[in-house]
DNA sequence: TTTT
DNA sequence: TTTT
């Protein structure tokens, strides 16, 4: 078992990419408000990143911008990789199954849209833009 | 371990009470659009008890209404009943132990203080109107 | 968004069964300990209904025994069917996507190959005995 | 919202310590199985650093070692410090709300005595251990 | 490297 | 730096 669930905002413009054979992929990083103020009162962030395949990464390229807030589900993923400076650098990120448009700065009219196409994987309706 | 997620709106408005000691009660129906339609191409959506307490309860009572939409994080609970009937029901809800407020409707500004009061069980702050 | 984790025994032998097109369902109970006595002293438990689908079905048919410990994800649904004396029931119940056997009483063996089995959907192995 | 579920077993013996202010902490890392094979046909593992506070933290420290199973919710936090080397380097963990004890190596009365700790944060009773 |  |  491995399941994360997250709300928050993008921190960024969304990272559009394509594998070399030709999977999209779609990366961001979702700033998550902490429940409890910290001893300034202030509220801190965490800020997660997420990694999004296939239709996900399509409609997430598609419609999600810096601010952006959505909802992930996903599975926690650890990775290594071999920095620059030799050492070894470990990376945790959410690679996501769903993620749930709920932006509220656009008309509702794009909005809905924006929510179906978010939860239309296995996608039937060959009228989709992806 | 015991815990469930759902985002969807309030099929109604919220039922607000308080129980014999005083504490505030607040219950109401979380629709959850399905993600993939039916073999008739329709979205059908799971309807889901969800019962709050105290300041949470509070929040739900005055802000929620008819249509909002809402992440509610809980546990499931079941209890059962002696019905009019003579018979025995069977109830499942979630007990929530956060509900934030994902409410597009209401202007910035309102919407913007909703979700930082949905954040806030252990209230610090005096000047809170719950 | 809907998903549910919960971790606890069964409370009786599974149901196993085929539906009309030949797809393998298995339904059981899921006893999960409340994580906090109640005023006497006690540990209630809820009791959430569970119910798989295909590969699934077929393992926990197999596997799973009256009080063997399980952990399940899956999403939350709701339905609702006309009983014997003309009212109307509302059933909730966890449709799961994942199910994790954990039993400790089996020998070492066994439970490893059944935490294997409880991993597969996508079964890419033809010498699975289902 | 930010919530997230996972099982699996502790890479290493897990490492307890006290706050200045003398607040028992523990940490480990979990090994968590992938549910699907990768294409060389083996199951790898994410590495899932959690940190656990107070009387989960002693319970945790008590009884849990390097290959122990346990299942853990709690809340993904991110957080970055200076490295010797003067870069900057960022780790994501969870902070336990719940751990859950799964062993199936120690006898059965072991066994249970562990799940009934694990499950009691507000601890209402004085010949607890810790 | 961070968002509302 | 990884566990069964």
């Amino acid at each position: 078992m491995n399941k994360a669930f997250i709300i928050g905002n993008l921190t960024k413009e969304p990272d559009s990419r394509t594998t070399g054979n030709g999977t999209a992929v779609c990366s961001f990083t979702v700033a998550v408000q902490r429940r409890f103020k910290n001893q300034n009162g202030e509220r801190e962030a965490d800020f997660i990143p997420v990694i999004t395949w296939r239709s996900t990464a399509e409609a997430c390229g598609n419609y999600l911008h810096k601010g952006s807030k959505v909802a992930v589900c996903g599975t926690i993923q650890t990775r290594s990789y071999d920095a620059q400076d030799g050492g070894r650098r470990y990376v945790t990120e959410i690679v996501a199954d769903e993620v749930e448009f709920l932006n509220t700065k656009n008309a509702d009219a794009q909005h809905d849209e924006q929510s179906q196409y978010s939860q239309m994987r296995p996608i039937e309706d060959d009228s989709l833009p992806f």
